[in-house]
DNA sequence: ACAAATTTAGACACTCTTGTCCAAATCGTC
DNA sequence: GACGATTTGGACAAGAGTGTCTAAATTTGT
């Protein structure tokens, strides 16, 4: 029993593996075409399998979608809670970790491969399957941003960050890091990295301006001294 | 045939009414459906009539789509610039003017029928018809990004905000605006008007925070004058 | 009220897709 | 090498949807 963990070779071998080539290749056919345009003998085309053996793993097409959407959900969630353990909490350099950590989160949850597509898919599919959307709602940012929030509490505790409402705050990071990608979202695009890289910076740099202590404080005494008001 | 030099379409007027509750009822069953989805048949029996008069107008079920997007776009485009003729260039409270000025967007460009359904569109089928919504893009956040940067430009130069990048700050006023309505988005509802309101607030708050001028000033002044500094 | 234009309902051919069935080929394992 | 499980490809029925065509009904302008 060789645990064969090698990624991807490209002939899947075994029976699990070729449930996972299926919906990899679902996820992508469900994502470009919609649901009612995706086909089943073009997802078993890019699966490399036979159209049989979709219907023997998951019975049914609808059956399919909901898999993919739970498949993503959970890859995607993962991947958000692993980029959140990075959070700066004691940062050294407050504007740069910050930036850092808003890249990191772009580029590992929202432009990979499985954030763009369950983005889409809940875009698109979200208003047919209520209770499946409402889930993810649950899993993904009922979950994420508390738990970002309780990040940024923690900086505002540590005399960080003047904070009244950290929950706000870190829905309001996120507007912030990701204000000039939202037209590239929009289409379904990817932004290039150092399209992420500016916006993270501008953002951040806003987000200190009204959320920095120490660099406000100091800014604003510079400039009363300054102005003499 | 006298009447071919009116600037309308030549048809009659009860054949433009038709033509519109085609367009309209289309509209929303392509938003409901996606393009593969959309039954031709039920977009007839929701404008109310028959199937053959939509192909007398538009021919095609693609040629319909292009037909919807169009509309939209235009009646979107007209909406946000009717909106942004409301930009409070000379504001007696900032903050309380660029919260009504946020809200008013909300409402009449983004949160209404036209503009839910044009984003919808978009998500769903902008990578479908590269040219058509490259030119959504142009007329659309091509036009009117730089308009409302054009008045937080003069903003600044009015001595209200201290802004570096006009664009930048554009784009962040939209993201903060709406920071707290993503989710709600992503699934196609419509938020509540106390919701929008709250973000728009809590969203203005952040900005001033970061770009304000007047506003620290004022309460300087106040400070001063209590404190007898 | 008349004539032209438009709309309607229904039938129709055609294509595409889903989901099932089955015998043969292939794979994994002992 | 052999055996059981899985996969394959192809055929198939059933259903749904697009787009066309027609003759009859309705609306519109004069």
């Amino acid at each position: 029993m060789r645990l064969s963990v090698s990624p991807d070779t490209f002939p899947p071998r075994g029976h699990e593996a070729k449930r996972l080539s299926i919906v990899d290749a679902a996820a992508g056919v469900f994502c470009r075409e919609g649901f009612a345009g995706a086909n089943i003998d073009l997802i078993a085309a890019e699966a490399g399998v036979s159209r049989q053996t979709i219907y023997n793993h998951h019975g049914d097409k609808e059956k399919l979608f909901v898999a993919v959407v739970r498949d993503l959900t959970e890859r995607c969630n993962a991947g958000i809670f692993a980029t959140i353990a990075t959070f700066p909490d004691q940062p050294k350099d407050l504007e740069a970790d910050l930036i850092g950590f808003a890249v990191r989160l772009n580029q590992n949850c929202i432009c990979n491969r499985d954030g763009k597509f369950l983005r889409k898919l809940i875009q698109t599919e979200g208003e047919r399957y209520p209770e499946l959307f409402a889930e993810w709602r649950e899993q993904g940012p009922g979950r994420t941003w508390p738990a970002i929030a309780a990040r940024f509490a923690r900086l505002a505790y540590g005399g960080y960050l003047a904070i009244e409402d950290p929950d706000v705050a870190a829905r309001q990071f996120l507007g912030l890091v990701n204000a000039e990608l939202q037209t590239t979202f929009m289409l379904g695009g990817t932004p290039r990295e150092d399209e992420v890289l500016q916006s993270a910076t501008n953002g951040v740099r806003t987000f200190l301006r009204a959320f920095g202590k120490r660099r406000s404080a100091a800014s604003v005494e510079k400039q009363s001294a300054l102005a003499g008001v």
